[in-house]
DNA sequence: ACTTAAGTAAGAAATATTCCGGATAATCGT
DNA sequence: ACGATTATCCGGAATATTTCTTACTTAAGT
């Protein structure tokens, strides 16, 4: 899908965080979660599920579609990646520091904003639940569609 | 849906604003565009593509949801509502005076937040493209799914 | 080695959104 | 005001994405 860009430790220190939040739950470490996870957290490009399923199937050739859906949706459960909503499709992001989107409107593509401009919790947002993250998305049109 | 909570003058104003930006872009301002228009202007449920069909058709029976689709698809062209993406469907705001959202990811419930906290157009975010509008979304659980 | 969660396959279902061909009605020129 | 033009609407069908079902196989954790 697109060449590595996280540094080698610090997939290798996701990848430990990844194994021990299974254990604490209680879900197997198999091989396939292990891709998927790793797949998204070392890719910047906030793939798309059917992305992920065409990259690890890659390395994996007969990994399902369903359980890449299935385990997109407990690694988010886990805390472990963050789902981006585009016009198109759901998106994934497996870079857990705290930045903003911006998402074009017209393609679709997510591109990543550093550093973050928002004020996190505050009285207003504590009186509505639990805040576990915060989206900043800057929606517009972006320099490729313009042209 | 719900009652109207929106002024009786402010909304006037708002429905004369959707037939001028439909003149100017050549648009016909025909009744099912009217009505459809006037039920996101006048909620502040953040309703999806679905409950304003269901509203809608209330007055107008015989609306296709098609039709919502397409007039809600034009509508936010138009900058007359914004689309709030939740974790299950598209859900669609009326209110355009910047705000944050609190979205629930278990129930997908929008909860509105002032004032914002946000600063706008930046120099990354315009490296990026042209910002049309910045979404804050505060992700988690809601107090009514926390009990 | 045993137990059992998890993965596979293939199909079907659920949901959301969009497309299509023909009918209707809003706007324009006269 | 009237008819022509053409955007818009309608109902139903199609598409896309995601999830579920069942039965069987694999492999993780003890």
């Amino acid at each position: 899908m697109d060449k590595m860009v996280t540094s080698r430790e610090e997939l290798t220190r996701r990848l430990a965080a990844f194994e021990e939040k299974c254990r604490r739950r209680g879900l197997r470490v198999t091989n396939q979660r292990r891709e998927i996870f790793k797949t998204v957290a070392s890719s910047r490009q906030h793939p798309s599920a059917e992305a992920v399923f065409l990259a690890v199937r890659q390395k994996m050739p007969r990994v399902s579609l369903d359980t890449v859906y299935r385990t997109l949706a407990s690694l988010e459960k886990m805390d472990l990646l963050i789902r981006v909503g585009t016009p198109e499709k759901e998106r994934f992001d497996g870079d857990l520091r705290p930045h903003a989107h911006f998402i074009c409107t017209n393609c679709a593509e997510v591109y990543d904003i550093f550093p973050p401009e928002v004020s996190y919790e505050n009285p207003t947002t504590l009186a509505c639940g639990k805040v576990k993250y915060v989206h900043v998305q800057f929606k517009g049109i972006c320099k490729r569609c313009q042209s």
